[in-house]
DNA sequence: CAGCAAGATTAGCGTAGTCTAATGACCGTC
DNA sequence: GACGGTCATTAGACTACGCTAATCTTGCTG
């Protein structure tokens, strides 16, 4: 026999639980909002992402992502393509958009505010993204002046998910002798941010790519030092072309 | 068969795993962190904190309470008395006086730099300390000059742990004509903390109490002006007693 | 000292999320 | 057109919490 007593209540500690209630902070899990933001971030919006890329990514077993991706399918977060694969709804996509925003907000605060340094604050505005309520982050973009990038050039949302659509290319998609300005930064990696810092190539600065080698190795000039890097050591580097030195 | 391949693996987000495993961020889950707070808030390290106690003030069932009293006990953080009553341990003492700090610097925090309402942080505060890692902590205390304490008047412990002795006592336990200077106001109720707030009833003002019923109302003035109040309304405001007037 | 009421615990579930092992589905290749 | 490999899914467990209903313990009170 069914006993309608005994009813569903969800598992979520009780601060937020009340928070929760009262209005504030109904928010998603912190899971569904990482499946969410990565699925953003891989272009979910405009192409169905694999299960398994999306697995990757967020470090967790294959059959992990398959059950929640049904689960965010079932709340019409997404839709489920071919072999799985995911594709963003308006709704997905705008919760999506709205914890990129939380996270890019958190990592210019860090590193403006609280004098974090620029290549690894990526780890603690994960954690922090879930934990701050709407009223929190207002503030914290009132007190930054509400600021348009992230420390590594990540354009940030506005509070209607609108962000400006750029045309960046990754620096490996440069031709032999082509210039550039480094835009943004892929920033899930302090190592390879702080090398990246080393050698000058933050956004802003200048590059021109000296040469291509078939098999993956990159020489390029940056703020007039030659540097050589694999494919791997460069990947995440997006940056803009500029118009190959003056008019013919 | 027993199998050891199907390890246990703790249920926790795959950031929170991936920091933990790098060694930042090895703390309590929040529920636990939650229970040590409120036990040495009801100063579970000096006598033991009865079960229902415990529950209500967590706002939860007392299965739930009994049950995470098991689980801190097995894990050393407490020691059960009779009727199950709980009592911290030296090193649950030492987590959470941890947790205490870490919410009192951010309440802090969003009052002195986000500019938050003082009356209405400690919800925001509540849901962000679990998320705040050492190295963000430590950045929030040296931008503020490492306060000695929190907008409410409670004490921030130092990074020892070490908490400064005072020798306070509720408000309602002023004898009629005695004068007093708040320095703690319970911070857990907006609406009560607002109307404090409004009555100048601030960490710091000087109180006298006029007159205290058998039916427990109270009249007193603060700040020149008179005030009348319930026990219920003034539960949670403890001041420091003044000599009477100069010497006899 | 018997009985009752309050308070704590046990028993049994529920949800969110994770995992491994096994199975199923597709796709390009020979 | 069968076949092998890659990818996704199902099946079954497990942890961390939370809850209700029922039971057990205790201490007080008449």
């Amino acid at each position: 026999m069914f006993r309608p007593s005994r009813v569903a209540v969800p598992s979520r500690p009780p601060a937020v639980r009340a928070a929760a209630a009262r209005g504030r902070l109904a928010r998603l899990t912190r899971s569904r909002e990482d499946y969410l933001k990565v699925l953003f971030e891989l272009d979910a919006d405009t192409r169905a992402v694999a299960v398994g890329v999306l697995a990757r990514r967020l470090a967790v077993s294959p059959p992990s992502a398959t059950n929640m991706l049904a689960r965010l399918a079932r709340e019409r977060l997404l839709t489920r393509a071919a072999r799985g694969a995911a594709r963003l709804t308006a709704s997905g996509r705008r919760l999506a958009v709205e914890a990129v925003r939380r996270h890019r907000l958190l990592e210019t605060f860090l590193v403006r505010v609280l004098g974090l340094d620029w290549s690894d604050v990526h780890e603690d505005a994960e954690v922090l993204e879930h934990a701050v309520s709407d009223r929190v982050l207002a503030a914290l973009e009132r007190v930054m002046g509400h600021p348009g990038e992230d420390p590594h050039g990540h354009p940030i949302p506005d509070r209607l998910g609108r962000l400006p659509r750029r045309a960046l290319v990754p620096l490996a998609a440069l031709g032999a002798g082509e210039r550039a300005v480094v835009r943004e930064l892929e920033d899930r990696e302090p190592r390879r941010m702080a090398h990246w810092k080393r050698e000058g190539l933050v956004p802003g600065s200048a590059v021109r790519l000296l040469r291509a080698d078939a098999d993956g190795v990159f020489a390029f000039e940056v703020g007039g030092r030659r540097c050589v890097a694999g494919r791997e050591g460069i990947d995440g580097v997006l940056v803009e072309r500029r118009r190959a030195g003056g008019r013919p």
